[in-house]
DNA sequence: GATGGTACTGCAATCGTTTTCATAACTTAT
DNA sequence: ATAAGTTATGAAAACGATTGCAGTACCATC
C-alpha cells in the first residue's frame, strides 16, 4: 500500500503538503493540488485510518449498548441511528450486552482504549456509579432505558404515561382484573411504565392480585408461558399489560389452544407497535412507540455533542406516545 | 490518559519491556511482571488500540454487509456472528447497504483504509468483478448471498434445493396454478430460487402464467400489495410461493380484508420459518432456514482465516433446510 | 579458559499521519 | 524603502505502541 511518502516523492513535494491537500488546508496553490490528485490517483493512494486515528486522537465511531440485536425494537432503533451517523460519516458499533454486566463494562473500556469516541446506551446494566467513571474518556448519552441520576442528555418516552394511557384504555373498555408483564429488571424505565400502570389502577379504586404480577416478560415464548400460568389460575385476570407487542403476540397465541377468547375472556394489550402487532388475529391493541424518532433524535444530539463540543449535561427528551386500538380489546 | 512511557517511568523500566509484558512475551522475568503490573494498575495505564493497530497493521475488527438491520433474517444472522466473533475478541461492524452499491463501495473501502480485517458479504450489490479488485486488502468470503464464481469460501444454503421441496410440497398438495414472489435483483440466490420452483413445476407439467410471477417482494407490505394485484386477476393463482415468512404474512392478513380464505383460495408458502410464521392465523407453512448456524458457520470460517492465514479458495459449504408444515397450505 | 547457548533488558527505528515552526516570496500600506 | 501582512511550502516533532538488534549476565560444555 502505498503511504504519504509515496505520494510526496511522486508528486515532487513534501509528506506535509499531501497532508494538506487531503485535508483540504487552505494556503495550498491550485497547481500543487492538482499535482497531488494525480499522483495519489496513480498510486490508488488511501490515507492509513489508523494513522489518522493516533495522531487526530479521533475514531469517528460511535458504540451503540443495546441487548441484543435480533430484538426487533433494538434493530429498528438502531437502523434509524446508522442512518444519521452515516450520513455524518460516523460508523456504528454495535455492542450486544446480552444483560451481561461484564461485557457492558468491556464495551465502555473501548472509550479508554480510544477505539470509539462516544457511547449511547439504550439499554443498561450496571449502576450509573460504576459508568460515571468513563465519562471522562468520551460523552456518554441515554435513549429509551437510561439512569435518572446521570448528568447527560436522556432521549426517552414518558413511559409513566404511556402505560397509563394502556391501562386506562383497559379501564374504559371494562375491565376490572388487571394483570401486569414488566421487564427484566429494575431500571428506570420498567419502573415507571409499572408506576403509571398502577396509578391508572389505584385511580380506578382497582385491586390487582399479586398473582396477576408477571416479571422478566420479554419474549414470545415468555408470553406464552404466562398465559399457561393464567389458565391454570382460579382466580383468573380479565385483561393484561404487557411490556411488548412480543410478549402480546405470545400471549395471543397460547390463547387459542387453551380455548381462552380474546378480547372476551381475556384483553390483551401490547407495548410498541411492531409490524407483528397487526399481523396477528385480533390485532393487538397497543401503545405506538415512534422508535425510529427516537434512534434519530439520540443520534442527532450524540452527533451535535460531538461537533460543537457541547458539554454534557442532565436532560431530558421526551417523545410522544400514543394507543393504537385494534382487536386484543374489546 | 498514561502512556507506556509513564508506565515505563513509574515501573523504573524501558517501554519495551512494559510492551512485553502487555503481550506475555517470553523472557521476561517474574520479578519485573509484578512491578510492571503494579504501576499499570497504579496509573490505570490501558494500550491505546489506534497506536497498537497502526503498528500491528491489524484491526481486531470484521466488517458484515447486509441490506437492512430491522429485517429479522439479518439480525439473527448478525446476533449469532458476533457471539463467535465477541468469543474470539473480534468485533463486528454492521454495514448497511440499503441496496446501494455506492454504499457497499464505500464500506469495502475500509478494508483499504485498514479500518477492518476483513469483510463477510451477507448481501451483495454489486458485480463480483468490481469487489474483486479489493481481495488484495483483506479475507472476503459469502454467507447467504453469493457471487458465484468468487474464488472464496461461500456459506450458504441449497436455495435451488429449499425452493424445489417448497414447490414440491404446494403441488402434492394439490394445488396447480402456482404463483411466485421472488427477491430483489439477479442475484445468484434469487436465480437459484426460482431455477428451483422452474424445475418443480415443469417436472409436474404445470403451466405458471407470467402475470403469476412477481419480483421486489421483501416487505410485509408488498405481501399486501401482491395480494391487491391477485385479488383483481380474473384468471388466480391458487398457490403461491414466496421469497420470505414476511411476505407470507402480508398476503395473509390482506387476504382475510378481501374475502380469500387460505388455505382454501390460496395457499401460501412462506420462507425462513421466523417466529412471525407461527403467529399469523393460519399458521406459515415455510421452508426452515437455519439462520442462527450459518453465521456461526461462517464466522467460524472466517476466524480460521484470519487466525491460521489461510489463503482463500473457492468452497461451497452449504447447510441443511427442511420444510416445515403449517396450517398456510391445505 | 575459551565457546556457546539461554534469559533478560534497553535503544532506537518503525508504523503513517498531522501540525507547529521556520522560511521565503510576494503584496500592500506607510 | 521599510514594515507588516498574506500565501505557500518543507523539516521535523509529535501521536503511542511494537520489535529487530545489540548488549549483558549467567550457566553449561569441552
Amino acid at each position: 500500500m502505498p503511504t504519504i511518502e509515496d505520494v510526496a516523492k511522486l508528486a515532487g513535494l513534501s509528506p506535509a503538503t499531501i497532508s494538506r491537500v487531503i485535508n483540504n488546508h487552505p494556503y495550498v496553490s491550485q497547481e500543487k493540488k492538482d499535482i497531488v490528485a494525480k499522483a495519489m490517483k496513480e498510486l490508488g493512494y488511501v490515507p492509513n485510518s489508523n494513522a489518522q486515528r493516533l495522531r487526530r486522537q479521533k475514531t469517528e465511531t460511535i458504540a451503540v449498548l443495546i441487548q441484543r440485536i435480533a430484538n426487533p425494537f433494538f434493530s429498528q432503533l438502531v437502523e434509524s441511528m446508522d442512518i444519521i451517523a452515516d450520513r455524518n460519516n460516523y460508523k456504528l458499533l454495535i455492542c450486544q450486552t446480552n444483560n451481561d454486566k461484564e461485557k457492558e463494562l468491556k464495551y465502555l473500556n473501548l472509550l479508554k482504549t480510544k477505539q470509539i469516541d462516544a457511547v449511547i446506551f439504550a439499554s443498561i446494566e450496571n449502576e450509573w456509579s460504576i459508568v460515571e467513571g468513563f465519562l471522562k474518556y468520551g460523552p456518554i448519552i441515554f435513549c429509551n432505558d437510561f439512569a435518572e441520576t446521570a448528568p447527560v442528555p436522556i432521549v426517552c418516552l414518558d413511559q409513566y404515561k404511556g402505560s397509563y394511557i394502556g391501562t386506562k384504555h383497559l379501564i374504559d373498555r371494562g375491565y376490572k382484573r388487571l394483570s401486569y408483564c414488566g421487564g427484566s429488571k429494575a431500571t428506570c424505565l420498567s419502573r415507571d411504565r409499572r408506576a403509571g400502570f398502577m396509578a391508572a389502577v389505584k385511580e380506578a379504586g382497582l385491586n390487582v392480585s399479586d398473582q396477576w404480577l408477571f416479571k422478566d416478560a420479554l419474549t414470545i415464548d415468555d408470553g406464552k408461558q404466562i398465559l399457561r400460568e393464567i389458565a391454570s389460575m382460579d382466580n383468573r385476570p380479565d385483561a393484561i399489560f404487557t411490556g411488548s407487542d412480543e410478549v402480546a403476540a405470545g400471549l395471543i397465541t397460547e390463547a387459542k389452544r387453551h380455548g381462552i377468547t380474546v378480547p372476551n375472556d381475556l384483553g390483551v394489550l401490547g407495548f410498541d407497535d411492531q409490524p407483528i402487532a397487526e399481523l396477528v388475529e385480533p390485532g393487538i391493541t397497543t401503545i405506538h412507540q415512534p422508535v425510529r424518532k427516537i434512534g434519530i433524535k439520540a443520534m442527532d444530539v450524540m452527533i451535535d455533542i460531538l461537533v460543537s463540543k457541547k458539554k454534557l449535561e442532565h436532560q431530558f427528551i421526551q417523545l410522544p406516545f400514543h394507543l393504537v386500538v385494534r382487536e386484543s380489546t374489546r
